[in-house]
DNA sequence: GAATGGATTGTCT
DNA sequence: GACAATCCATTCA
């Protein structure tokens, strides 16, 4: 189940992978909507993201942070580095871990996330109350709030609990 | 062809 | 609270 993620909206967000334009990298995002869009940052984290549809602004959703239902044994085995006990709840909390967890890799890249071994779908519930704030991680554009998540929720990233 | 920086995380002090 | 690890797309010469 998300409970995080953030909006990367079209080519004026600095932030968004699309700011530069058409790249052999972002091309994900200028395809149809549905997509995933996977890359590698910081030379070590795979990270995941819904394209979407903007106005016809190429646009994704960066998936942040998940609490694992299904499969916690096999995601405690992907994400054990070394002896320390592992959370269920720090399983996929943050969008590094999450891939790992989730065993995503750029091979996931450009996956129809609406069928297939990767995919997202909408149970029309929400567990809890979901806040807006200013995304993460990112040095241009951070005044945009649009990321959100579920408040107070466990498996939020960020250094300290948000509400 | 070479340099640069980033949508992160875990470990160390 | 600070920093190293590490790769690829983009930018510059």
């Amino acid at each position: 189940m998300i409970v995080e993620a953030e909006a990367y909206i079209g080519e004026d967000d600095p932030a968004c992978h699309a700011a530069p334009g058409p790249t052999a990298r972002n091309a994900p995002l200028y395809g149809p909507p549905g997509i995933a869009y996977v890359y590698l940052n910081y030379g070590m984290h795979y990270l995941v993201n819904a394209v979407t549809e903007a106005e016809g602004s190429p646009a994704a959703v960066l998936v942040r942070a998940l609490q694992p239902i299904d499969g916690i044994d096999l995601m405690m085995k992907r994400r054990k580095v070394g002896g320390r006990p592992l959370q269920e709840a720090d399983l996929c909390r943050g969008p590094g871990n999450l891939t790992k967890a989730l065993g995503i890799t750029i091979k996931e890249n450009h996956l129809d996330l609406t069928a297939g071994p990767l995919s997202i779908e909408d149970r029309g519930t929400t567990h809890g109350r979901v806040s807006w704030g200013p995304r993460v991680g990112i040095r241009k554009g951070a005044d945009r709030p649009w990321r959100c998540w579920i408040a107070g929720h466990a498996s939020v990233s960020g250094p300290r609990a948000r509400v």
